[in-house]
DNA sequence: GGCTCTCCATACAGTTGTGTATGGATAGAT
DNA sequence: ATCTATCCATACACAACTGTATGGAGAGCC
Protein backbone atom coordinates (compact mmCIF):
# COMPACT_ATOMS: atom_id res chain seq x y z
CA UNK A 1 0.00 0.00 0.00
CA UNK A 2 2.84 2.29 0.55
CA UNK A 3 4.01 0.83 -2.62
CA UNK A 4 1.47 2.61 -4.46
CA UNK A 5 2.42 6.01 -6.32
CA UNK A 6 -0.09 9.14 -6.03
CA UNK A 7 0.03 11.72 -8.50
CA UNK A 8 1.94 14.24 -6.07
CA UNK A 9 4.90 11.50 -5.45
CA UNK A 10 4.97 11.99 -9.32
CA UNK A 11 5.46 15.62 -9.54
CA UNK A 12 7.42 15.56 -6.85
CA UNK A 13 10.11 13.69 -8.29
CA UNK A 14 9.33 15.45 -11.72
CA UNK A 15 10.48 19.02 -9.32
CA UNK A 16 13.30 16.85 -8.31
CA UNK A 17 14.67 16.38 -11.71
CA UNK A 18 13.83 19.77 -12.84
CA UNK A 19 16.13 21.31 -10.39
CA UNK A 20 19.15 18.92 -10.80
CA UNK A 21 18.60 18.24 -14.94
CA UNK A 22 16.04 21.18 -16.21
CA UNK A 23 13.46 20.44 -17.95
CA UNK A 24 14.24 17.93 -20.64
CA UNK A 25 14.39 15.89 -17.49
CA UNK A 26 10.57 15.90 -17.45
CA UNK A 27 9.58 13.02 -19.15
CA UNK A 28 7.73 10.28 -18.62
CA UNK A 29 10.13 7.31 -19.43
CA UNK A 30 13.37 8.32 -17.48
CA UNK A 31 11.14 9.38 -14.57
CA UNK A 32 9.59 6.08 -13.97
CA UNK A 33 13.11 4.46 -14.03
CA UNK A 34 14.18 6.46 -11.07
CA UNK A 35 11.13 5.98 -9.44
CA UNK A 36 11.32 2.21 -10.12
CA UNK A 37 8.15 2.33 -11.65
CA UNK A 38 6.83 1.97 -15.36
CA UNK A 39 5.24 4.45 -17.23
CA UNK A 40 2.10 2.96 -16.82
CA UNK A 41 1.85 4.79 -13.66
CA UNK A 42 2.55 7.89 -15.14
CA UNK A 43 -0.05 7.25 -17.51
CA UNK A 44 -2.76 6.34 -15.38
CA UNK A 45 -2.18 9.58 -13.06
CA UNK A 46 -1.75 12.26 -15.52
CA UNK A 47 -3.62 12.00 -19.50
CA UNK A 48 -0.14 13.12 -21.00
CA UNK A 49 2.89 15.24 -20.69
CA UNK A 50 1.18 18.05 -20.61
CA UNK A 51 -1.14 17.70 -17.74
CA UNK A 52 2.15 16.13 -16.01
CA UNK A 53 3.91 19.48 -17.13
CA UNK A 54 1.01 21.47 -15.67
CA UNK A 55 0.81 20.18 -12.21
CA UNK A 56 4.71 20.35 -11.93
CA UNK A 57 4.43 24.01 -12.52
CA UNK A 58 1.14 24.19 -10.06
CA UNK A 59 3.12 22.98 -7.80
CA UNK A 60 6.47 24.97 -8.33
CA UNK A 61 3.88 28.02 -8.10
CA UNK A 62 2.67 27.48 -4.95
CA UNK A 63 6.56 26.97 -3.46
CA UNK A 64 7.41 30.25 -4.57
CA UNK A 65 4.62 32.20 -3.64
CA UNK A 66 5.22 30.55 0.00
CA UNK A 67 8.83 31.66 -0.28
CA UNK A 68 7.36 34.84 -0.94
CA UNK A 69 5.92 35.23 2.36
CA UNK A 70 8.85 33.43 3.86
CA UNK A 71 10.85 36.39 3.61
CA UNK A 72 8.26 38.89 4.23
CA UNK A 73 8.40 37.06 7.94
CA UNK A 74 11.88 37.15 8.12
CA UNK A 75 11.76 40.58 6.70
CA UNK A 76 11.22 41.39 11.13
CA UNK A 77 13.24 44.08 11.76
CA UNK A 78 15.15 45.58 8.48
CA UNK A 79 13.08 44.12 5.88
CA UNK A 80 15.49 44.99 2.96
CA UNK A 81 18.46 43.63 4.31
CA UNK A 82 16.27 40.32 5.64
CA UNK A 83 14.90 39.87 1.84
CA UNK A 84 18.32 40.30 -0.27
CA UNK A 85 20.14 37.90 2.01
CA UNK A 86 17.28 35.37 1.84
CA UNK A 87 16.93 35.26 -1.97
CA UNK A 88 20.67 35.53 -2.95
CA UNK A 89 21.64 33.08 -0.42
CA UNK A 90 18.66 30.43 -1.61
CA UNK A 91 18.93 27.24 -3.22
CA UNK A 92 18.50 29.07 -6.58
CA UNK A 93 18.73 25.77 -9.27
CA UNK A 94 14.72 24.99 -9.29
CA UNK A 95 14.17 28.85 -10.15
CA UNK A 96 16.88 28.73 -12.83
CA UNK A 97 15.47 25.65 -14.29
CA UNK A 98 12.03 27.24 -14.37
CA UNK A 99 13.11 30.11 -15.89
CA UNK A 100 15.02 28.21 -18.79
CA UNK A 101 11.45 26.16 -19.23
CA UNK A 102 10.22 29.11 -19.73
CA UNK A 103 11.82 30.00 -22.89
CA UNK A 104 10.79 26.83 -24.56
CA UNK A 105 7.02 26.88 -22.37
CA UNK A 106 4.07 28.69 -22.61
CA UNK A 107 2.55 27.44 -19.76
CA UNK A 108 6.10 27.63 -17.73
CA UNK A 109 6.23 31.30 -19.41
CA UNK A 110 2.76 32.72 -17.74
CA UNK A 111 3.67 30.76 -14.36
CA UNK A 112 7.30 32.85 -14.30
CA UNK A 113 5.46 35.99 -15.36
CA UNK A 114 3.03 35.37 -12.77
CA UNK A 115 5.48 34.82 -9.81
CA UNK A 116 7.95 38.01 -11.47
CA UNK A 117 5.01 40.46 -11.13
CA UNK A 118 4.17 39.30 -7.36
CA UNK A 119 7.61 39.42 -6.44
CA UNK A 120 7.85 42.80 -8.11
CA UNK A 121 5.02 44.12 -6.32
CA UNK A 122 6.50 43.30 -2.88
CA UNK A 123 9.88 44.87 -3.65
CA UNK A 124 8.14 47.87 -4.47
CA UNK A 125 5.90 48.02 -1.88
CA UNK A 126 9.24 47.20 0.53
CA UNK A 127 10.96 50.09 -1.04
CA UNK A 128 7.97 52.18 -0.59
CA UNK A 129 7.63 51.84 3.44
CA UNK A 130 11.53 52.25 2.84
CA UNK A 131 10.48 56.23 2.68
CA UNK A 132 11.69 56.41 -1.39
CA UNK A 133 9.36 58.29 -3.43
CA UNK A 134 6.99 56.00 -5.41
CA UNK A 135 8.71 56.69 -8.82
CA UNK A 136 12.35 55.58 -7.40
CA UNK A 137 10.90 52.36 -5.79
CA UNK A 138 8.99 51.32 -8.65
CA UNK A 139 12.63 51.72 -10.49
CA UNK A 140 14.35 50.38 -8.30
CA UNK A 141 12.27 47.71 -7.46
CA UNK A 142 12.68 46.90 -10.93
CA UNK A 143 16.47 47.39 -10.92
CA UNK A 144 16.77 44.78 -7.81
CA UNK A 145 14.74 42.22 -9.24
CA UNK A 146 16.60 41.93 -12.27
CA UNK A 147 20.03 42.20 -10.37
CA UNK A 148 18.77 38.97 -8.78
CA UNK A 149 17.51 37.46 -11.61
CA UNK A 150 21.24 37.86 -12.76
CA UNK A 151 23.08 36.58 -10.05
CA UNK A 152 20.22 33.54 -9.71
CA UNK A 153 20.71 32.89 -13.54
CA UNK A 154 24.20 33.35 -13.94
CA UNK A 155 24.54 30.11 -12.04
CA UNK A 156 28.53 30.77 -10.95
CA UNK A 157 29.21 30.21 -7.44
CA UNK A 158 30.16 33.41 -5.43
CA UNK A 159 32.37 32.92 -2.13
CA UNK A 160 29.92 33.87 0.60
CA UNK A 161 32.72 36.79 2.15
CA UNK A 162 32.00 37.96 -1.55
CA UNK A 163 28.85 38.32 -1.92
CA UNK A 164 28.23 39.73 1.60
CA UNK A 165 30.06 43.14 0.50
CA UNK A 166 28.31 43.26 -2.86
CA UNK A 167 24.85 42.72 -0.60
CA UNK A 168 26.17 45.42 1.34
CA UNK A 169 27.10 47.79 -1.51
CA UNK A 170 23.74 46.57 -3.49
CA UNK A 171 21.49 47.66 -0.07
CA UNK A 172 23.89 50.86 -0.11
CA UNK A 173 22.82 51.99 -3.87
CA UNK A 174 19.06 50.86 -3.33
CA UNK A 175 18.31 52.56 -0.20
CA UNK A 176 20.38 55.58 -1.22
CA UNK A 177 18.81 59.30 -0.38
CA UNK B 1 28.65 26.08 -57.24
CA UNK B 2 26.69 28.90 -55.52
CA UNK B 3 24.45 25.97 -54.35
CA UNK B 4 27.49 23.99 -52.35
CA UNK B 5 26.92 25.15 -48.76
CA UNK B 6 30.01 25.41 -46.22
CA UNK B 7 30.77 24.71 -42.93
CA UNK B 8 30.03 28.36 -42.24
CA UNK B 9 26.73 28.19 -44.11
CA UNK B 10 25.86 25.84 -41.69
CA UNK B 11 26.85 27.46 -37.74
CA UNK B 12 25.28 30.34 -39.80
CA UNK B 13 21.81 28.88 -39.31
CA UNK B 14 22.76 27.44 -36.16
CA UNK B 15 23.11 30.73 -34.80
CA UNK B 16 19.84 32.06 -36.37
CA UNK B 17 18.04 28.83 -35.00
CA UNK B 18 19.66 29.39 -32.23
CA UNK B 19 18.07 32.71 -31.53
CA UNK B 20 14.76 32.02 -33.20
CA UNK B 21 14.08 28.90 -30.74
CA UNK B 22 16.51 27.74 -28.58
CA UNK B 23 19.33 25.24 -28.52
CA UNK B 24 16.72 21.90 -28.81
CA UNK B 25 16.46 23.28 -32.19
CA UNK B 26 20.31 22.35 -33.22
CA UNK B 27 19.71 19.12 -34.57
CA UNK B 28 21.15 18.01 -37.99
CA UNK B 29 17.93 16.72 -39.10
CA UNK B 30 15.59 19.90 -38.87
CA UNK B 31 18.72 22.03 -39.38
CA UNK B 32 18.80 20.62 -42.75
CA UNK B 33 15.26 20.31 -43.84
CA UNK B 34 15.51 24.02 -43.29
CA UNK B 35 18.38 24.37 -45.15
CA UNK B 36 16.57 22.40 -48.14
CA UNK B 37 19.85 20.05 -48.44
CA UNK B 38 19.75 16.39 -46.61
CA UNK B 39 22.11 14.97 -43.51
CA UNK B 40 24.35 13.92 -45.64
CA UNK B 41 25.53 17.36 -45.94
CA UNK B 42 25.74 17.84 -42.27
CA UNK B 43 28.16 15.19 -41.95
CA UNK B 44 30.11 15.92 -44.66
CA UNK B 45 31.27 19.29 -42.69
CA UNK B 46 30.79 18.06 -39.25
CA UNK B 47 32.15 14.79 -37.34
CA UNK B 48 29.05 14.70 -35.57
CA UNK B 49 26.52 17.11 -33.42
CA UNK B 50 29.52 17.82 -30.75
CA UNK B 51 31.99 18.87 -33.80
CA UNK B 52 28.62 21.51 -34.82
CA UNK B 53 27.94 22.83 -31.63
CA UNK B 54 31.54 23.76 -30.93
CA UNK B 55 31.40 25.58 -34.24
CA UNK B 56 28.33 27.37 -33.13
CA UNK B 57 29.88 28.18 -30.31
CA UNK B 58 33.34 29.53 -31.28
CA UNK B 59 31.26 31.78 -33.55
CA UNK B 60 29.05 32.81 -30.76
CA UNK B 61 32.09 33.84 -28.82
CA UNK B 62 33.43 36.03 -31.83
CA UNK B 63 30.36 38.12 -32.11
CA UNK B 64 29.65 38.56 -28.33
CA UNK B 65 33.72 39.61 -28.20
CA UNK B 66 32.77 41.74 -30.91
CA UNK B 67 29.94 43.57 -29.77
CA UNK B 68 32.21 44.62 -26.84
CA UNK B 69 34.59 46.13 -29.03
CA UNK B 70 31.37 47.97 -30.63
CA UNK B 71 30.34 49.15 -27.21
CA UNK B 72 33.80 50.46 -26.77
CA UNK B 73 33.90 52.51 -29.99
CA UNK B 74 30.31 53.89 -29.02
CA UNK B 75 31.37 55.23 -25.65
CA UNK B 76 32.90 58.01 -26.87
CA UNK B 77 32.09 61.34 -24.73
CA UNK B 78 29.56 59.54 -22.26
CA UNK B 79 30.79 55.69 -22.16
CA UNK B 80 28.67 54.39 -19.42
CA UNK B 81 25.50 55.91 -20.89
CA UNK B 82 26.36 54.53 -23.96
CA UNK B 83 27.23 51.27 -22.85
CA UNK B 84 23.63 51.20 -21.01
CA UNK B 85 21.82 52.03 -23.87
CA UNK B 86 24.17 50.00 -26.35
CA UNK B 87 23.49 46.86 -24.18
CA UNK B 88 19.97 47.15 -22.83
CA UNK B 89 18.76 48.42 -26.62
CA UNK B 90 20.53 45.43 -28.15
CA UNK B 91 18.69 42.41 -29.56
CA UNK B 92 19.15 39.51 -26.87
CA UNK B 93 17.55 36.85 -28.26
CA UNK B 94 20.45 35.40 -29.26
CA UNK B 95 22.12 35.84 -25.42
CA UNK B 96 19.05 34.43 -23.65
CA UNK B 97 19.09 31.03 -26.19
CA UNK B 98 23.10 30.32 -25.33
CA UNK B 99 22.74 31.12 -21.69
CA UNK B 100 19.76 28.43 -21.65
CA UNK B 101 22.20 26.70 -23.45
CA UNK B 102 24.52 26.82 -20.99
CA UNK B 103 22.69 24.66 -18.06
CA UNK B 104 22.81 21.83 -19.87
CA UNK B 105 25.98 21.51 -22.17
CA UNK B 106 29.58 22.23 -20.24
CA UNK B 107 30.79 23.79 -23.65
CA UNK B 108 28.03 26.44 -24.06
CA UNK B 109 28.85 27.24 -20.15
CA UNK B 110 32.61 27.75 -20.85
CA UNK B 111 31.93 30.09 -23.58
CA UNK B 112 29.77 31.96 -21.34
CA UNK B 113 31.83 32.00 -18.70
CA UNK B 114 34.50 33.83 -20.58
CA UNK B 115 32.07 36.14 -22.19
CA UNK B 116 30.78 37.38 -18.94
CA UNK B 117 34.73 37.84 -17.46
CA UNK B 118 35.02 40.02 -20.39
CA UNK B 119 32.64 42.16 -20.08
CA UNK B 120 32.87 42.34 -16.72
CA UNK B 121 36.50 43.41 -16.52
CA UNK B 122 35.32 45.75 -19.58
CA UNK B 123 32.34 47.11 -16.76
CA UNK B 124 34.75 47.44 -14.26
CA UNK B 125 37.55 49.41 -16.05
CA UNK B 126 34.49 51.95 -17.03
CA UNK B 127 34.24 52.34 -13.30
CA UNK B 128 37.88 52.81 -12.65
CA UNK B 129 37.63 55.91 -15.05
CA UNK B 130 34.45 57.03 -13.74
CA UNK B 131 36.39 57.90 -10.94
CA UNK B 132 35.01 54.93 -8.26
CA UNK B 133 37.37 53.61 -6.05
CA UNK B 134 38.44 49.96 -6.69
CA UNK B 135 36.53 48.32 -4.47
CA UNK B 136 33.31 50.07 -5.58
CA UNK B 137 34.16 49.60 -8.87
CA UNK B 138 34.62 45.98 -8.96
CA UNK B 139 31.34 45.78 -6.63
CA UNK B 140 28.96 47.94 -9.14
CA UNK B 141 30.32 46.13 -12.18
CA UNK B 142 28.99 43.30 -10.93
CA UNK B 143 26.03 44.68 -9.72
CA UNK B 144 25.43 46.00 -13.22
CA UNK B 145 26.36 42.98 -15.24
CA UNK B 146 23.84 41.05 -12.89
CA UNK B 147 21.45 43.61 -13.75
CA UNK B 148 22.21 43.51 -17.44
CA UNK B 149 21.86 39.99 -17.20
CA UNK B 150 18.35 40.16 -15.68
CA UNK B 151 16.87 42.07 -17.93
CA UNK B 152 18.32 40.14 -20.73
CA UNK B 153 16.70 36.65 -19.54
CA UNK B 154 13.78 38.12 -18.27
CA UNK B 155 12.93 38.31 -21.77
CA UNK B 156 10.05 40.19 -20.79
CA UNK B 157 9.25 43.35 -23.71
CA UNK B 158 10.08 46.84 -21.90
CA UNK B 159 8.34 49.86 -23.25
CA UNK B 160 11.39 52.46 -24.52
CA UNK B 161 10.37 55.36 -22.30
CA UNK B 162 9.80 53.06 -19.23
CA UNK B 163 13.33 51.40 -20.21
CA UNK B 164 14.56 55.32 -20.71
CA UNK B 165 13.28 55.91 -16.86
CA UNK B 166 15.17 53.06 -15.56
CA UNK B 167 18.54 53.06 -16.92
CA UNK B 168 18.58 56.96 -15.92
CA UNK B 169 18.12 55.95 -12.42
CA UNK B 170 20.30 53.21 -12.85
CA UNK B 171 23.19 55.19 -14.04
CA UNK B 172 22.34 57.38 -11.01
CA UNK B 173 23.15 54.47 -8.83
CA UNK B 174 25.80 53.14 -10.76
CA UNK B 175 27.84 56.31 -10.96
CA UNK B 176 27.03 58.39 -7.32
CA UNK B 177 29.44 59.59 -5.10
C1' DG C 1 37.74 11.18 -72.38
C1' DG C 2 39.12 9.50 -68.02
C1' DC C 3 40.40 10.61 -62.91
C1' DT C 4 39.82 12.48 -58.77
C1' DC C 5 38.12 15.32 -55.26
C1' DT C 6 34.35 17.62 -53.22
C1' DC C 7 29.81 17.71 -51.85
C1' DC C 8 25.33 15.73 -51.18
C1' DA C 9 21.31 12.00 -51.38
C1' DT C 10 19.56 7.77 -49.90
C1' DA C 11 19.03 3.82 -47.26
C1' DC C 12 19.88 1.32 -43.03
C1' DA C 13 20.31 0.18 -38.13
C1' DG C 14 19.95 1.83 -33.55
C1' DT C 15 18.24 4.88 -29.72
C1' DT C 16 14.96 7.25 -27.01
C1' DG C 17 11.06 8.84 -26.34
C1' DT C 18 5.33 9.10 -26.73
C1' DG C 19 0.70 7.39 -26.16
C1' DT C 20 -2.59 3.40 -26.11
C1' DA C 21 -4.52 -1.07 -25.22
C1' DT C 22 -4.81 -4.82 -22.49
C1' DG C 23 -4.27 -7.56 -18.74
C1' DG C 24 -2.69 -8.64 -13.86
C1' DA C 25 -2.36 -7.69 -8.98
C1' DT C 26 -4.15 -6.01 -4.66
C1' DA C 27 -7.12 -3.92 -1.17
C1' DG C 28 -11.79 -2.70 0.43
C1' DA C 29 -16.61 -3.01 0.21
C1' DT C 30 -20.74 -6.11 0.27
C1' DA D 1 -15.86 -15.18 -1.33
C1' DT D 2 -16.74 -12.33 -4.93
C1' DC D 3 -16.74 -7.92 -7.02
C1' DT D 4 -15.01 -3.57 -8.09
C1' DA D 5 -12.05 0.17 -8.32
C1' DT D 6 -7.39 1.50 -8.16
C1' DC D 7 -2.84 1.13 -9.59
C1' DC D 8 0.82 -0.74 -12.36
C1' DA D 9 3.32 -3.92 -16.06
C1' DT D 10 3.84 -5.24 -20.66
C1' DA D 11 3.57 -4.96 -25.39
C1' DC D 12 2.62 -2.47 -29.52
C1' DA D 13 2.67 1.12 -33.07
C1' DC D 14 4.55 5.43 -34.08
C1' DA D 15 7.73 9.45 -34.31
C1' DA D 16 11.99 12.02 -34.31
C1' DC D 17 16.44 11.81 -34.16
C1' DT D 18 21.64 10.02 -34.66
C1' DG D 19 25.50 8.15 -37.10
C1' DT D 20 27.26 5.24 -40.93
C1' DA D 21 27.81 3.27 -45.39
C1' DT D 22 27.40 3.64 -49.99
C1' DG D 23 26.73 5.61 -54.18
C1' DG D 24 26.04 9.50 -57.46
C1' DA D 25 26.57 14.10 -59.64
C1' DG D 26 29.71 18.01 -61.01
C1' DA D 27 33.88 20.69 -61.48
C1' DG D 28 38.76 20.80 -62.51
C1' DC D 29 42.80 18.94 -63.92
C1' DC D 30 45.89 16.04 -67.35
Amino acid sequence: MTEQLSADDWTSQGLKALAKSGFTALKADPLAKAMGVSRGSFYWHFADLGAFHAAVLKRWREIAAEQIIADVEAASDEPLKALLRRSFGARLDLERAVRNWAAFDAAAQAAVRAIDRRRLDYIEQLLDKHGLDPATAQARAQILYWTFLGFALSGQPVPAARLQGLLDELLRMISAE
